[in-house]
DNA sequence: GTGAAAGCGCTAACAG
DNA sequence: CTGTTAGCGCTTTCAC
């Protein structure tokens, strides 16, 4: 593992001429060749652990991502990624698994690593940033909101859970049910009570017998869903707030045969694998690359010096109702 | 930013003093008991750059995944990330893109930053390990080998694609089609021999105008299966070699209403967000997950030095033909 | 334009 | 058991 003072013997210069020469500063176009070639031959890499002690500041960007396999996110994390790449930083991921503690020791990494910039989507709203911020490292929040005045990219979360539930009431149902995420997640609540507004200002009952809290995967819309339909007065559709919790409630119908438009689906966030085709089911679009490449320049703006007070970027939501959803657009 | 010399200078003691506290080493409990709260009265962290740096090790270890949209990769990276965290180890995913000069950026920063290890899915099979491996850095491959002698854990690849063709000849169809990746990709060849072989000891046709190469990505598998749709003598059946590509051609099948058992399909690798049922797809499961514990053990163990000569672990896939499927599986 | 030298914050001999 | 000291490899004044 060559070091810059062996590049620079081996060129005959000292080794601030090789720093100068590796980070584009003015050196004589000699010089300048030859520490290049020195360094071909050595087959040079500079040590960033020792650029970064040195500078403070490394070239790389950390995404904390609650849950690595929601395609929601991973989809974000693309977003960010092309971005960061663009300007020449790169990007790793971290997967808190929403839990708090390993969330706290990969901001704890962040922060010890020198990196320059943080995106996280926090596990939960108790999530601490104080060591980031007072070391100045940007950070941008995304999908959930934290207590810190950081820049932040949400969804519109209640317009989405009020599209989703009026996209049903306009299809005729009458007892429209909603399954949400925890209790304590910023993006559970919100839809949920976009769902309920729309489904009061129709006329329809809201009450909590047909709303479930679970996690916000699979698993926790399966349970959910089978929870509903076992209710005394079962509903005739449901609004799910997430993509995971979709495809639960949706494998839960199939079997039982009710699949739709029989019972009235709506799910906000894409469905990307699926294979249902001419379904009749409603999709509310969650721009969630937007969301990291807007997240991504926001932050790169920030450790490019910009020094603006922080702000909030909410993006709108895209509704595809049933009737217009074919196998063709959900492929995408 | 609090330094180990400020808590030293707090706590009364020597800078050692602190570095050996922080480290666990033998310190008489008085000063230990200073240090610690000298420590936290200063909130004070220890620089990970500069730990890293002296010690010329870090203790995060890289995972380098073609695409983090994949369930299958995603999958992966929590069972890699799980052995990683109970081994106090922290994980770092980085997306390559498929893109060789994306992924040698990584490779290079997973260098220059001194990481423990390296687990790669090669985006390339010309990816250059020779800097890792100088440097006497543990590299495991997985999903696809390299040319260097590293340890490796693969699926059983030929294997999966003989046994998808092979449940849909048991299932009586005759002309079966393959819609693998490219010919580039291991996983994508050694899969479509599979099928190959298992057609013609069936005593039908494998030729190559029954062979799509097309991207691992579910818009490759819509256009191969369009593809082979228009040809002059259409399959009734067809193998896909990955997750998404599978997905594509559901899309496509179900879009013309040939949906299953009408055409025959078999997919390698698990569909983890699908809606559909009762539906008569084989699925030739591949444990993803198992193979990034498996991963993250042996690099593990090579990170506390084992010098065992490098091994190769192959995973078995398992079959669950078409009558075996229900909504209820699928969901997981 | 270029070199000498001082550190970034930590760890690991080496003494004591 | 504990302090002193010398770097890890790089960048960056400060002189020349």
């Amino acid at each position: 593992m060559a070091t810059i003072y062996e590049v620079a013997t081996l060129a005959g210069v000292s080794p601030a001429t090789v720093s100068r020469v590796m980070n584009g500063l003015r050196v004589s176009p000699e010089k300048a060749e030859l520490v290049r070639s020195a360094a071909a031959k050595l087959k040079f890499t500079p040590n960033r652990t020792a650029r970064t002690l040195r500078r403070q500041n490394s070239e790389v960007i950390a995404l904390l991502l609650p849950d690595i396999e929601n395609p929601y996110f991973t989809s974000m994390a693309r977003g960010v990624e092309d971005a960061a790449q663009a300007a020449g930083f790169s990007l790793v991921m971290c997967n808190t698994d929403e839990d708090p503690s390993k969330e706290a020791r990969y901001l704890d990494i962040a922060v010890s690593e020198n990196m320059a910039g943080v995106i996280i989507a926090p596990a939960s709203d108790h999530t601490e940033l104080t060591q980031l911020l007072e070391r100045g490292r940007p950070v941008v929040a995304v999908d959930r909101s934290t207590r810190y005045d950081v820049d932040a990219v949400m969804m519109s979360n209640r317009p989405a859970g009020r599209d989703a539930a009026q996209s049903l009431v306009d299809s005729g149902y009458r007892r429209i049910a909603c399954i949400t995420g925890p209790e304590d997640i910023e993006t559970a609540m919100e839809r949920a009570i976009g769902w309920r507004t729309a489904v009061e200002a129709a006329g329809g009952s809201a009450t909590s017998d047909l709303l479930r809290f679970s996690t916000f995967r699979v698993d926790g819309g399966r349970a959910a869903m089978e929870d509903l339909l076992a209710s005394a007065e079962p509903p005739d559709a449901v609004v799910a707030t997430n993509n995971l919790m979709g495809v639960g409630a949706l494998q839960v119908l199939t079997e039982r045969g009710l699949t739709p438009p029989r019972f009235g689906v709506a799910v906000v966030g894409d469905l990307p694998f699926t294979t249902l085709s001419p379904a009749a089911i409603t999709i509310v679009r969650l721009p969630a690359r937007h969301m990291g490449t807007t997240a991504a320049r926001m932050l790169l703006a920030r450790i490019e010096g910009d020094a603006e007070p922080a702000h909030t970027v909410v993006l709108r939501n895209e509704v595809v109702p049933a009737s217009l959803i074919s196998g063709a657009t959900a492929g995408r």
